[in-house]
RNA sequence: GCCCCUGUAGUGAAACGGAUAUCACGACAGGCUUCGAACCUGUUAUUGGGGGUUCAAAUCCCUCCGGGGGCACCA
């Protein structure tokens, strides 16, 4: 629909400006609006308001808005004909769920591996784990909506350090060995360690076999967590060890840094030179001991997704993450990934009987997102952490979480929808072709209004990675929704005004449903 | 010390540099003879302090104060 303006206002304005159209929140300045007067005030060396009297006389002219106004010092509002909304809400009840949906041009299309958790499986799931894995995966229904082919990848670490260390823990934790700083301290481990007594035993001399074993074990776990519990999805689990060292990408990053010339020894290791690449010092590929570092591991990762025809690669990580983010920058504009976005989730800080509980996943005192998914229904948990922004720093009250389920408004929403479905149950479906003209009180016009802009929000959350756009959105359409709920009716009234508004809840429950959907959000029938 | 994020109603959050700062929860005052009241209608903020840029600042710049997180041959 704000295409539809911006393309009527280009129509009239020859300077190339960029043209901005918002929905402000008060009818009174339109139902579209634009600054472009005072962008053309200082090119065309006139006031902002004559420049806005003589576009508004050409908008009009041209017949594509019930009605312009200028107000204020130089906004010129724009009001949408009734038939343009009729003939979106049609567009809507034709589509159905593909409405919100586009289809790009091919040379906006592209192939994107959206990468987010990747928690190492040494241990059950953090909070900040689970707030990236609902970005990640909400993120990436909007990325397919829009057009783009979009691979959802977890990049399992089974192997190295982590993994060892894993195994020497769990010998620590069966006394077979000294305990050590170093060392993974939870419960989990000890749980583990305890079942599995045999196997500790059986591989005290190989850390790295056990830690293998367990890692396996705790991956699968992570997964029953992610995938059946929370509804997070991933097209592929890529593994280190198999898809990367076996395949010896690392070794191709390696050839691949030298050709560029970009490696050199000093003190002993092996240095890449990042800082040719925005990042603050050069990192290291290989350690003075001869082992290679995750960061060239990584390296390795980011080349196999290039060969494997990603044009774009999208990693989310936690704020403890934050010193990684140049470096890895730097390794995929060396293996040539078009573009490469790094998103940086902020911390979820918890708190419990008033107090804020220190999270550490090597200490063992943490509340896992395991625990989270139990206590609190997965729609209430996802709504909560997809409607705030990831820069946002969270005190996640987990007391309040467990009696209210998050005192929030997911139920507002399902809501909303419970009601279309059950005005649609007992009103049956819409007969014949009705006459939207008829939809003329200010609660049909604003939810007509609401409905038309899903795919700008759609389409605007794909461009800024902004998932909680979507959410405030269906809880505006929501509340549009429930307002005309309370006001209106579908039966009781005029026939032909009941079946208008009939499909209008159609319309309505069509929307709340496809945006539920991309954030992963069930619409149940009933509540 | 350097770098990133952040400070908005009692609480938690929203707001491409735009016009009267939005939402939920809580509190208080009201509202069911018709499609389920898990709903609706009111009241509740000079956006941490001070400068600056701009026709226009919660948003950008400087500075001060307060939070969180990074600055490894760990990830």
């Amino acid at each position: 629909m704000r295409e539809m303006a911006i393309e009527a206002l280009k129509s009239v304005i020859p300077e190339a400006v960029p043209i901005e159209v918002t929905v402000p929140d008060n009818d009174t300045h339109g139902h579209y609006s634009t600054n472009v007067a005072f962008r053309l005030a200082k090119l065309r060396g006139a006031a902002p308001i004559a420049i806005a009297e003589s576009l508004k006389h050409e908008l009009e002219a041209r017949g594509s808005f019930a009605r312009v106004e200028v107000a204020g010092n130089g906004f010129i509002n724009m009001w949408l004909s009734h038939e343009s909304l009729e003939v979106e809400l049609a567009d809507i009840l034709k589509k159905k769920k593909a409405y919100g949906t586009s289809t790009l041009p091919r040379t906006g299309r592209r192939k994107i591996q959206i990468e987010y958790i990747s928690a190492n499986p040494t241990g059950p799931l953090t909070l900040a784990n689970g707030r990236g894995g609902f970005l990640g995966d909400a993120l990436a229904n909007i990325f397919e909506a829009v057009g783009h082919t979009v691979e959802r990848e977890y990049y399992v670490n089974d192997t190295g350090n982590q993994v060892r260390t894993l195994g020497l823990s769990l010998l620590a934790a069966q006394g077979l060995i000294p305990d050590e700083e170093k060392f993974y301290k939870g419960e989990y481990v000890k749980e583990w360690a305890h079942k599995n007594a045999s196997l500790v035993k059986r591989y005290a001399k190989k850390p790295e076999t056990l830690g293998a074993r367990a890692a396996a074990y705790f991956l699968s776990s992570i997964k029953k967590t992610v995938e059946k519990k929370a509804g997070i999805h991933f097209d592929r689990y890529t593994s280190e060890a198999r898809h990367i060292h076996a395949k010896h990408f690392t070794d191709k990053a390696m050839t691949m840094f030298k050709k560029k010339g970009l490696v050199y020894e000093s003190e002993g290791a092996v240095w890449l030179k990042t800082t040719d690449f925005h990042d603050d010092k050069d990192r290291v590929l290989i350690t003075k001991e001869g082992a290679p570092t995750y960061f060239l591991a990584d390296a390795g990762h980011y080349l196999e997704t290039e060969k494997r025809g990603f044009d774009t690669k999208l990693i989310i990580l936690g704020p403890d993450h934050y010193g990684y983010v140049s470096r890895i920058q730097a390794a995929a504009a060396i293996v040539g990934i078009e573009h490469s976005h790094v998103l940086i989730t902020q911390a979820v800080r918890l708190i419990q009987g008033g107090e804020e509980v220190k999270m550490s996943k090597r200490k063992g005192t943490f509340v896992t997102f395991e625990e989270l998914i139990d206590e609190v229904p997965k729609d209430a948990a996802r709504f909560f952490f997809q409607m705030i922004s990831p820069d946002t720093h969270m005190d996640f009250d987990l007391d309040l979480a467990k009696e209210h389920s998050l005192k929030n408004p997911v139920f507002y929403a399902q809501y909303a929808y419970v009601r279309t479905r059950g005005i649609i149950k007992k009103a049956g479906a819409v007969k014949g072709k009705p006459d939207f003209s008829l939809l003329e009180s200010d609660e049909d016009m604003r939810l007509m209004r609401k409905l038309a802009e899903f795919p700008d929000v759609v389409r605007d959350a794909a461009d800024t990675f902004a998932v909680h756009h979507v959410t405030r959105y269906v809880l505006e359409l929501s509340k549009l929704f429930h307002n005309f709920y309370e006001k209106e009716h579908v039966s009781g009234v005029e026939e032909r005004l009941g079946m208008a508004r009939l499909a209008l809840v159609s319309a309505s429950a069509i929307v709340l449903k496809n945006g539920l959907t991309l954030l992963g959000v069930s619409t149940p029938e009933k509540m």
